[in-house]
DNA sequence: AGTAAGCCTTGATTTACATCAAGCTCATTT
DNA sequence: AAATGAGCTTGATGTAAATCAAGGCTTACT
């Protein structure tokens, strides 16, 4: 259950066989079922997750019912509404599974007591931070200046099997658009990608 | 010249005067002409500034020259590019100042240090950058749901001496937008502004 | 098996915004 | 005082993407 946490935690900090023992302790194991809620908005949220398997989004309902798709978290990823779960504010977001999941639960409390008796997790969670704000900016740069289909590019590039296991509805809400537009960019894509094979092949 | 920093300080956390004292030693004043740079691309960022007086923005500039402006910083706001300040990898953004500027430096060294001395600001900066992380969050939400219009409106809204004291044409490079759309726009909430007014004057 | 419901595609039309081009105003330079 | 240039406005035209509408394909219900 835990092996996946501790490559995660082991490309940034260093931990002895004792401390992981320790950490087991912190997380709480939670299975998940397809459409279940992690999260929902109104609600608090009372832990972060981390993503041993499935797949999970969190997002915002607009006035009209609309849906605008904050972010996903695939197997290594983590999850949760940092301001609700830090400040105890009621969330914005929801956060549903998108398939059966396995997660691990960190609640405020023992995220506390981890930092206090591990204090390289101080560190370790402000990179999380970190760099959550840092794709954040850049995504919000490429909402200003990129077209939807660079944007699209971007996306699969920096997670190449989202296509297979994200619905394509929810790919063009993450990306601001419709299903109807993304739904053209891709045959573009594919005709220019089949347009290349062919010249690929004519020069063999 | 300390006067703003202790009052926005005492906004989240309380200080002794012994603590303000120590605080103030951390500081590098410094005065910035218009048009000067903080920062410039490529450039590790070896402080965040305080602006005690005047604006800064943070930007990036893409292939084709068009600038992407990230962040106005009004009196009593911190800007530096986070990523860069705590990597010390070189930065993507350029920070320079829209106005004659009074700013309080603070180095890595010396945050580290005010941590350690006075350890409620950890709490201080780490709300910092959860602020940063939220105010993101919302504007990526509106660049992919909202009109320009509805943009400005929001803009405004947040900030509404912003017309006054920063160029059109930076309100549109921060919205996303060209200088003509934003000039439109305006034109039209004027005339709609007229408008109610003319109503209001019949009523009366 | 049959019907419904969700998801994707495709076409026709509309809309928001960009681009291109010209002119205006005001501050700065010479 | 004339000239230069930056910033804003306005109009004409072009384009990316939204909206509206319909049809086909799977998967799920009963």
């Amino acid at each position: 259950m835990f092996e996946l946490l501790f490559k995660k935690f082991e490309e940034k900090i260093q931990l002895s066989e004792e401390e992981k023992e320790l950490c087991r302790s912190f997380f709480i194991p939670k299975k998940m079922r397809k459409k279940q809620y992690l999260l929902q908005e109104g609600d608090v949220s009372k832990y972060v997750a981390f993503v041993e398997k499935g797949i999970l989004r969190s997002y915002t309902v607009d006035e009209k019912g609309g849906e605008h798709i904050m972010q996903f978290a695939f197997e290594g990823w983590w999850i949760s509404d940092q301001f609700s779960f830090l400040t105890g504010e009621p969330s914005v977001y929801n956060i549903d599974a998108l398939e059966d999941c396995e997660l691990l639960l960190l609640t405020k409390k023992a995220e506390d007591e981890m930092m206090a008796r591990i204090p390289k997790f101080e560190r370790y969670f402000r990179i999380l931070l970190q760099n959550n704000l840092i794709a954040t900016q850049r995504r919000l740069i490429g909402s200003l200046s990129k077209t939807a289909e660079a944007r699209y590019h971007d996306l699969v590039g920096s997670c190449p099997s989202i296509p297979q296991r994200v619905p394509q509805h929810m790919m063009a809400s993450y990306l601001g658009i419709t299903p109807e537009t993304l739904s053209r960019i891709r045959k573009q894509l594919s005709v220019r990608k089949d347009r290349v094979e062919q010249e690929a092949k004519r020069q063999a």
